[in-house]
DNA sequence: TATAAAGACAACCATTCAGTTGTGCAAATA
DNA sequence: TATTTGCACAACTGAATGGTTGTCTTTATA
């Protein structure tokens, strides 16, 4: 098996998506994020882990607590994976027509 | 826990990537998709079954073949969910801008 | 017709995952 | 100063994941 933990993997957990909706609204500590989360706050910070380890959450300290900023560059990643599937899925298409087309021309 | 069989998770794992990958130029079967991915056909239909389970891949009978067709429409769930994402994250800056804005028009 | 190929079904296995509880420490606050 | 708060660290747990092998049925093919 390989090692995975990229951003796909990342944003596969709702519980981390949510996280990643409420960063996006601007910077929060670990409390705060946890706050209507109804969970414990260490799992909450075992998340936040893992969206730090894949590049989508930067922290910084203030006092004791940990604050968590979003950075949502990382999801070009996954966009751009997306895009390029579909491109190739279009050109099956646009390849069909020319055919058929071309067909039509000879009949 | 909730039941997790959806997009995200779908496309969370990479084999499941490049199956989808694959299907993308056209359908194939399950011996196809499995060609150069180092696995066993069993694997692979388990993958199959999960994409088929989350609405990313149509199947059909030929002869003793099992013929896999992708269904990219359902990636809008995961492209919605980052735009929505950017789109919270942007408005946090504009709104900064116009504090700024506002702030520089009293100095 | 004998054999090979496609794939379904089930059992099994190791690892990862998502969560828990408990302890402890440093920073903030009453 | 005593207490509360924020969170790190560690150990544990049950379930899900990603893979394996073996058996069996159906369909193609030599």
């Amino acid at each position: 098996m390989i090692e995975r933990r990229d951003v796909f993997q990342a944003i596969a957990d709702p519980t981390r998506r949510i996280i990643i909706n409420k960063l996006s609204t601007g910077p929060l500590n670990i409390t705060q994020i946890g706050e209507d989360l109804d969970m414990s706050k260490q799992a909450i910070a075992k998340h936040i882990k893992i969206l730090k380890e894949c590049g989508m959450v930067m922290m910084h300290q203030k006092g004791r607590e940990q604050v968590c900023e979003a950075q949502l560059a990382k999801l070009d990643e996954v966009t751009d994976w997306v895009a390029q599937s579909r491109k190739v899925w279009n050109q099956r298409f646009e390849k069909l027509d020319k055919f058929l087309a071309a067909t039509k021309n000879k009949l």
